[in-house]
DNA sequence: ATCGTGCGTATCATATATGGTACGAATGTT
DNA sequence: AACATTCGTACCATATATGATACGCACGAT
């Protein structure tokens, strides 16, 4: 329930299943229609990530968000 | 995974989760030390909520964050 | 050595989430 | 009627997420 945690949580999920699907960072941002520099930042864990985003991010990974916050 | 299903989804959660225990907006927000007219803009489905924002309202509300995306 | 690719990061501009405040409507209480 | 409470909403200021671009570094291929 701590931020820090949270978002250290999700950003290691959408790491993982990008590379388990073979993306780069910049291939990722490409789906998600993002600038790659964005996409480096969340995955750094430097940005306060909006649902809208995430959305994005889930929709291009083909997953539902939910994958994202499960423990 | 589309956006305003999302969003509607998790406002829906939050509003019922709140009302289940005796909540008003305003002391939500005060639990979350945000202001009401902004947790009222988030009830709406007004706002692309971020992370940090949810956290705080998942803590507020004793819940873990995973719980606004059950299906 | 040169080139292409992937990544991190920095900077500036723009869009938007949130803070802070105010007003009005609905409802309940006295 | 008068008042308090709750909520919706509107407005402006501020903080920050994101867009857009650029530079440097590491690595592999040629």
């Amino acid at each position: 329930m701590n931020y820090n945690e949270e978002i250290n949580h999700i950003v290691t999920k959408i790491k993982e299943i990008r590379s388990s699907q073979n993306m780069s960072i910049q291939d990722l941002a490409y789906k998600c229609d993002m600038e790659r520099s964005n996409m480096s930042r969340i995955e750094a864990g430097h940005t306060n990530i909006t649902i809208k985003t995430l959305c994005k991010i889930c929709t291009a990974l083909n997953i539902p968000l939910s994958t994202l916050f499960d423990k």
